[in-house]
DNA sequence: TTTGGTGTTTCGAG
DNA sequence: CCTCGAAACACCAA
């Protein structure tokens, strides 16, 4: 579900909410495989009595630090939700994780699907060094991805959704940001000519910023679309070119828009705008 | 009722 | 190095 745009917004509530500088007083772990490390009954112990010293994003991952120091990562995966719950609040179904806080308020970890992870580490790097460059940082030059494209040779869209390559992308924001670009998504990589990197570079930029402004995009019905912690849903999917937007115009050329599948993943392309050579 | 699809990642086989 | 398929799991729409 989360992507950059998404994960970001989780990240900027949390933060609004007054999270920063909250003392844990109680942690909940309802369903132990959440934790992917360390122990269950050691991350209790560990985050008990920690205070709130930050919280940032690093790809798709939210980055607590906590007094210590000490940082708790949470990626959300599929179907992961972070909600801040009032005191009176009663736990619901699916909610795995629940740290109790000292101003009387919850903030609870609820995942459907039960693919989201929770890691409790000395330094953030051990988990994170594998990931790509930070899209939106002022590093990710047009120059930067320039050569990132000459190291490799894979079709775009499957190279784009490798968190090693770039860090935050997924399947919405893959899709808009090709079609922005006017490329295919099964071009090869290092076909791409420099005009064709620059557009690209703009358009991965371009569709996170917008996400981001709009606080995400929310799909499907309330439940299972993307909320923020307060149950805020994003703005974003008004602004989606042709993402699950099949058989409905192109907003460039009025054709229709095609679903595909490239690497096992839904796809979907304007074939006009986006040609295969 | 059953089936296929889902916004993610990781792993192993070829 | 790359690609593919499967697995982790629950829900929803057709």
């Amino acid at each position: 579900m989360p992507e950059l745009p998404e994960v970001q917004t989780v990240v900027n509530d949390l933060i609004a909410s007054g999270l920063i500088g909250c003392k844990m007083t109680r942690v909940e772990v309802r369903y132990p495989r959440i934790i992917a490390e360390p122990a269950p009954a050691q991350f209790r112990r560990r985050v008990t009595g920690k205070t709130i010293t930050a919280i940032d994003r690093r790809g798709k991952y939210i980055i607590i630090d906590l007094s210590g120091p000490i940082h708790l990562l949470v990626h959300l995966r599929m179907t992961g939700h972070l909600y801040l719950a009032e005191t009176t609040s009663q736990r619901t179904a699916h909610d795995h994780v629940i740290l109790h806080l000292d101003d009387g308020r919850k903030l609870r970890y609820h995942d459907p699907r039960k693919f989201g992870r929770f890691f409790l580490v000395d330094r953030s790097e051990t988990i994170l060094a594998k990931l790509g460059p930070e899209p939106l940082s002022k590093h990710f030059t047009a120059k930067a991805l320039t050569l990132m494209l000459s190291k490799r040779k894979r079709m775009l869209k499957p190279l784009l959704l490798d968190q090693t390559f770039i860090a935050g992308l997924g399947n919405i924001y893959t899709d808009e940001a090709l079609w922005k670009a006017n490329l295919h998504p099964c071009r090869n990589s290092a076909t791409l000519n420099g005009p064709e990197i620059k557009q690209l570079h703009r358009a991965i930029r371009y569709v996170l910023r917008w996400g981001i402004k709009n606080n995400g995009t929310s799909l499907g019905g309330g439940e299972t679309g993307f909320n923020s912690i307060t149950g805020r849903r994003g703005r974003n999917r008004d602004n989606l070119k042709v993402f699950r937007q099949v058989d409905l115009p192109c907003p460039r050329c009025q054709t229709p828009i095609h679903r595909l599948a490239v690497g096992q993943r839904s796809t979907f392309v304007c074939e006009k705008c986006q040609p295969l050579p």
